[in-house]
DNA sequence: ATATTATATCGAAATATTTTGATTTGAGGT
DNA sequence: ACCTCAAATCAAAATATTTCGATATAATAT
């Protein structure tokens, strides 16, 4: 239906969960890889890795392979355009006052 | 269970529903009262009352009545604080790198 | 007092997200 | 080639969010 505002919901929702925000949490140290992710939260395998995926897709974390291990850190770049979208988003324009009420 | 990130998640769950994002692009214009709001929305007056009490909890936006009518803001304030928490959440301390992985 | 209007609240249904366990994929190691 | 391990993907179940319609509340008007 209206898809206008589906990236911005793509980039808040990794914030929007506990577990992501402790994955986060964790990640503010410094990268990791997923079985050190994993060691310190309470959810399966394929819990996290369905958390990684919503993370990566926000562009809040990025992640490469090294081997057979998964490692993700934050995205500085993300971040910003996290931020970017949160000051639009609540940057008020009182133009046209007049159109508010009733 | 654990409850350490809940006061994020309440403050992020505001821009992670179209809808509300939506009512939050109408309030950046300055005030609106719920019925102002709802002719630019396409969901019911109970829908709408459910949006607006999420979007008071986080705090990003702030209501007050006026006789009958429920005026709505964006909250400078709330805004703030939703703007210290991602920069808290995205700022990396890379200070135990070591401890980092496998 | 009664009626009207705006919004909040409630319970149930509809929908979306998250978790789980099983399977698959892909990189190494033997 | 075969085995092992890390992570992704899949389908189903569990859980949470959102919507809807009905009702409740509270302010105002008659």
């Amino acid at each position: 239906m209206h898809t206008e505002y589906q990236d911005q919901v793509t980039v808040f929702k990794a914030f929007c969960d506990e577990n992501r925000l402790q994955i986060l949490e964790m990640l503010r140290s410094g990268e990791k890889c997923a079985c050190k992710l994993q060691e310190n939260l309470d959810i399966g395998q394929s819990s996290l890795s369905y958390h990684m995926k919503i993370l990566c897709d926000s562009g809040v974390v990025v992640s490469w392979q090294v081997g057979k291990w998964t490692h993700y850190k934050i995205s500085e770049q993300g971040c910003e355009r996290a931020k970017e979208m949160l000051e639009a988003i609540s940057t008020t324009n009182p133009t046209d006052e007049d159109t508010n009420c009733c």
